[in-house]
DNA sequence: AAAGTTTTAGGACATATGTCCTTCCCAATG
DNA sequence: CATTGGGAAGGACATATGTCCTAAAACTTT
């Protein structure tokens, strides 16, 4: 993690993501730059709260180690995404641990001149409750869908939103297969039974096994197998 | 569902729940009290949006059928607790089905003055922001919790939560049979395997199966195998 | 009280998923 | 070129869970 002192680069991200309107004018000077690398952790489960930070460059993966030491990964996040809105509105420790996938950028703002300049600045307040609301939302349909559906249909759903966005640095249609522990875990699985879903999916024809990656072979079966739910969808 | 026409118990409510302030005082005459008998619903998924509802008296059941008609349980709530603060703020229909468990009443407000009262009214930016961030909060656990452990661990939980709650009308350590089906749906698992988790709960000496309820003989065993994470808690 | 009806518990079997371990492939290295 | 090490895929087996159906119990109605 390194600051990066760059006044024209941090104003080029406040423009570009329209973040000027929500922020209160006093707050301004205490906005910083950091970059992460790719594996870098921007914060570990359990760290006392000290940041706000809005995700103006790369990407994000969100994750939790449960006591018995599984992982289980919560969400990916792409610009222009918030972390640590959760703990700032409850005055709590974070609750998840945040890495970066690849090069990163955040504006981070202390909490200290959160609540002195902005506490009561309504459009934050709106902002945030948006924010959060949306979170809630992919929460609460990730929670029925996990609990409704198989393994086999929640990866078809997850193959169909990771595949197919151009941002993910992937050929369209295709999956590294580096990232399947990852989908693993995202899906709330175990590796093993990963591979066994998808050699039924091979069986089946709607993907194919390729040495260093999987492909999508039918796209409509696939949606069809997932209820037509994109529940993974940024 | 019928409209109580009493300012004075509204008065009441609005005192004893300390809910004034966080209402601009332009939305008082706009608020009223309405009153639901066991059984009935308040809303229905999919319903368009059109109050935010603040219960100060019963008992709800936030359910969600499937497109293939499983009924998964969301969450039960007490006063003091807001429906439909999510679409309010999304402005979306109704995402869940809410209905009365026992006599409710409940403070409705129609959208139509919140947004021209109090779209810009900081304290209920305020309390809605903390109450969906709890919602949030609660949902996030639910989910690691339900991917992570088996059923016999969330229905451990559960009926620690729920045993041991005076409100609940049970006997304390006490679970009703006729609440079973609840219980599975709220834990995400069928009707059948929860009688297996209760007959292997049973025969570890956890707990008791009696003609029209459950009781629980070892409370301390039963938070062991849950962890003691009580993910049900009110 | 007898017959029918609804509720509740559990049997049988199939499927879904987890754990552990082995095998195979490929790349790096001496 | 043979050796070794690590990652990826899959075999074997155990456990978890779902579906469908049946049996037993409780409750209604006549």
């Amino acid at each position: 993690m390194r600051e990066i002192h760059d006044p024209e680069l941090l104003q080029y991200y406040l423009k570009t993501f329209e973040i000027k309107p929500i922020l209160n004018e006093d707050l301004l000077p205490y906005l910083t730059l950091y970059s992460y690398n790719h594996g870098e952790l921007i914060c570990t489960q359990g760290d006392p709260y000290n940041h706000l930070y809005l995700l103006v460059k790369g990407k994000l993966k969100i994750f939790n180690t449960s006591p018995e030491g599984k992982t289980l990964i919560l969400s990916f996040k792409t610009p222009l995404d918030v972390v640590g809105d959760i703990e700032y509105v409850q005055g709590t420790d974070f609750i998840n641990t945040v890495e970066a996938v690849s090069e990163v950028h955040m504006i981070a703002i202390h909490h200290r001149w959160l609540n002195k300049y902005a506490s009561d600045h309504t459009p934050l307040l709106k902002f945030l409750l948006n924010v959060i609301t949306k979170k809630f939302f992919v929460k609460s349909s990730s929670l029925s869908f996990n609990l409704l559906y198989p393994v086999e249909v929640r990866f078809a759903s997850y193959l169909l939103s990771v595949c197919f966005d151009e941002r993910d640095a992937l050929y369209s249609g295709k999956l590294s297969t580096s990232h399947l522990i990852d989908a693993a875990n995202l899906i709330g699985t175990s590796y093993r039974h990963l591979n066994r879903v998808i050699q039924h999916l091979s069986k089946e024809g709607l993907v194919e096994r390729h040495k260093g990656f999987i492909e999508v072979k039918n796209r409509e079966g696939l949606s069809e197998l997932a209820n037509h739910r994109n529940i993974y969808e940024k």
